[in-house]
DNA sequence: TGTGATTTGATCGTGTGCGATTTAATCAAG
DNA sequence: CTTGATTAAATCGCACACGATCAAATCACA
């Protein structure tokens, strides 16, 4: 059995087919693939903690601390520690990372049509992948 | 919210799972995931160029060179350049490599086990991931 | 109230992954 | 033959990703 015979491997390298298409759409803007999560997770809802982020993109703070310090830098987004729970960190929207919002929509339309597939077939397919994902991580 | 913006999430998020899953698998064997690929490409086709290699996992030498040293030191591969083509270099299974193909059944099986599908769908939806991979692809 | 357990981020070391560049070998046109 | 282009790896710098560990804040419970 050869790895591109195998599930793990098609999602593998899947993956790194995505990043590629995302690199020349994010590098102009001086983004990389993981900050842009973290972007579109705050659009969405600013504010979040370090934690909230964590969970939502199923990473941890030794990932997340050295990359929210450098968008910190980029002055894409602020740190404040929670004055109710000090343990806690609150990530916001800063400048630059609120002025690329408005950049967020033609990206995602030139991803999906990167995709070549109608949007109700790459709905199904996501959630798919989604289930299994899921099901990969109760087993856990 | 567009499907494409999620799809891209559903593989990274499914990624990392099933790398998750990979991870407890793997470790007791001294092995990575990505050391884990070139090993079954390797059982597959013994004696492989870097550049094959590289178009079987879509990595670049500047990948692959510091992965195979290290897979040199823990003897799993040798690494040889070709004596008709000095430019190339031939990565070919060493003793502790070829120890361990035994162990690649019972470490396929586990995972398939860990997605929790049957087999026909699993294949299917690996189908679906592939498609949409070189679609991907062949617009870049 | 006080003390140990828990929670939350941060830090450190190692292993990918990749853009850009470099080096050495081979090829190709004259 | 030679010289410029091409190819295959290697090198360098930087950004994730994660296991292990730490420090500080908070919680739980006697």
């Amino acid at each position: 059995m050869i790895p591109s015979e195998m599930i793990c491997f098609s999602l593998y390298s899947a993956n790194h087919a995505m990043q590629r298409v995302y690199q020349p759409v994010l590098a102009p803007l001086g983004l990389t693939y993981p900050q842009f999560l973290v972007l579109m997770l705050l659009w969405d809802k600013d504010g979040q903690t370090v934690g909230d982020l964590g969970r939502a993109l199923q990473l941890e703070s030794n990932t997340l601390t050295p990359l929210l310090k450098r968008m910190e830098a980029l002055g894409l987004v602020s740190r404040l520690r929670v004055a109710e729970d000090e343990r806690q960190v609150r990530v916001s929207l800063a400048d630059t990372g609120e002025g690329l919002r408005g950049k967020a929509d033609g990206i995602t339309r030139c991803i999906f049509e990167a995709c070549g597939v109608a949007e109700q077939e790459l709905t199904a397919l996501r959630d798919q992948v989604i289930g299994l994902r899921d099901r990969l991580r109760s087993d856990g």
